[in-house]
DNA sequence: TACATCGTGGATATATGATGTCCAAATTAA
DNA sequence: TTAATTTGGACATCATATATCCACGATGTA
């Protein structure tokens, strides 16, 4: 019941990307650099975006990122399945696709899927375009001084 | 996002209890082998839920365990916070206590923790009554013959 | 008291998956 | 062609969930 890193790096991304949405792209290595992600893991991310059509991807000089979509268009259910794949609460079935015991009995396995629908629900009502209204009103200032104490002057 | 073994294992062994629950307790052993849970790691679930107050245990013979609430009282929050701790959906502070570095201006971290809100409420007002009150209704023929091909005549 | 029964506690192993690294190939601008 | 940049996959590392083990504590019975 957790935000895996995984996740945290994809929406920090894309937020970073729908605040840039001039259309221009936007280097990986300058992503990575500011929002704290080791490059060639967000790599790996990326191209679960890309594969996914959030983002559009450009090789080559002068290449990079750009949004597919706009931030109100995407949704954390979206982000979710793009890099994790689709939201499972219980795991009735092994690997080898053999499923437990109970299954064909169980009131938990219900319960978790109702639960399972609820929060996808929530998931798909939420947009980056809502985490980017959330950030506090002074976000640039901050993004930049990152490397000094991070104090905050609030006395 | 995912529901663990232990909790699985969690669920399972209450609702089994509080089918039971003639006020008689019942041998870890006896849970175990109905629920096809490793004895020794059940041992480890169930000090769990004794620490948490929602089960009762007795040593030496004749000991065991049973509920200490009605199946109704014991919400799925409560068995969750038993045997996995607090549920955060996001950990903005890594192992050391270190905020990380956006914590003072990020929008995500706010959205996580009204998703986190919801999921509680939702979680503590399902009970382990609703999980038994969920199972088809001749559990315990299916119980029993789960040494076979558990085969369905449904045809 | 002596003994058998059963849960407790913690140390330790094992397996699984998340996270991170590396390098060569593909694509494009100049 | 050359440099810049993403892509793809193999691999290494680390963290955690899961499982096992064994000695100890508590309780009923004789
Ligand atoms: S016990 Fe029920 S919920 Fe758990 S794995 Fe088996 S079928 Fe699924
Ligand atoms: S980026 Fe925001 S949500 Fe993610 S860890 Fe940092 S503060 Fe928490």
């Amino acid at each position: 019941m957790i935000v895996s890193k995984t996740l945290d790096y994809a929406v920090r991304t894309l937020t970073y990307l729908g605040k840039r949405q001039s259309g221009k792209t936007v280097l990986m290595k300058e992503i990575a650099e500011s929002q704290k992600i080791p490059l060639s893991y967000l790599a790996k991310v990326m191209r679960q975006l890309v594969k996914a059509g959030i983002v559009f991807s450009e090789y080559g000089p002068n290449g990079g990122y750009s949004l597919k979509k706009t931030p109100s268009e995407i949704t954390l259910r979206q982000v979710y399945e793009a890099v994790e794949g689709t939201l499972r609460m219980v795991e009735c079935f092994d690997v080898s696709g053999i499923s437990c015991v109970f299954t064909s009995c169980c009131g938990q396995a219900d319960v978790w899927q109702e639960i399972e629908k609820k929060l996808l629900d929530i998931l798909g009502s939420i947009t980056i375009q809502d985490i980017i209204a959330r950030e506090c009103v002074y976000p640039e200032k901050l993004l930049f001084t990152n490397k000094s104490e991070n104090k905050h002057a609030n006395s």
